[in-house]
DNA sequence: GCATAAAGTTAAGCCCGCTTAACTAAAAAG
DNA sequence: CTTTTTAGTTAAGCGGGCTTAACTTTATGC
């Protein structure tokens, strides 16, 4: 326990606080638009995955390929994504958003920062700066090492 | 635009690293143990409010008081939760967290700020102090001043 | 080439969350 | 004291997500 208590009460306090913000945004704004969280979850993953197929979602998200394949159609008949076909193997699709669908995902990371950016509005100078250089330490930290933790 | 354009990049890569982690990790955690996100999220938001009522739940859920009523009745069924008589008012329950339910989010939370230690690992002795300071202000701030951007 | 495996779709069926509507019980308003 | 409001529950019914099972189409291994 002397790998500084104080670090972990820090990150611990501002995850408590962020999280229930960021949760309950995420999942009003969905709605607000008529998708489910599953779907939008989907969303989100092609949006920062990029193309990927059918198999590739039910993978991550833990379910068959069926309810992908559901979930996909109703996306594609919002016009939120599209089948696009593999050229190198014909029975795979690959799966992207299409413009509405970017959009949306956009739009809605846009609201989500709103808030962060009245937070900035209340910082000084000298906070804004150490705190933009500590979460870009852990955003680095995050994506070199790729702390996995599963 | 001049406020900080620094900053407001460092915070959405953070959030975007974030988020991504933390919501898969704790939709992850709920279907562990055989609850669904709205059910989680009940208890959540029992945990960190405290005892409410139904239609304090409902409200925050923006969902009909059956609704809420008929969650919490599997909740109760799971053991999670209680429905405590309220003294004031013969007419409502309060709603709070037993035993049970208080651990398994203990544990939750435990769960999901595992990889954030792991995290801390890779740091560096003054980075981590760097965090610590930028999160504390962070965290205080949304307290204090009460960020609301509704 | 032929068998097997892999990618995806479709349909039937189940459980779940949510809403509306009808109801009970208690508090507040007059 | 009666009327109206408020807190909560219950039941019927709808739509959604997920699974299993059966199927089509394309790749792969021998």
């Amino acid at each position: 326990m002397r790998k500084s208590p104080q670090f972990s009460q820090a990150i611990r306090a501002w995850m408590d606080v962020f999280m229930h913000r960021s949760m309950h945004g995420w999942s009003q704004f969905a709605k607000s638009i008529g998708l489910s969280m599953q779907q939008f979850g989907i969303l989100m993953q092609l949006h920062h995955r990029g193309g990927c197929g059918v198999s590739g979602l039910s993978e991550h998200f833990d379910i068959t390929n069926a309810a992908v394949s559901q979930l996909v159609d109703k996306l594609v008949q919002g016009g939120f994504i599209r089948r696009d076909e593999d050229l190198h193997d014909r029975r795979a699709k690959i799966l992207n958003l299409t413009d509405k669908g970017q959009e949306l995902i956009q739009r809605g990371i846009e609201e989500r920062y709103r808030w962060v950016d009245a937070l900035a509005e209340k910082l000084t100078v000298e906070e804004r700066a150490k705190v933009s250089e500590a979460l870009m330490i852990l955003t680095e930290t995050v994506r070199e090492e790729g702390v996995t933790s599963r």
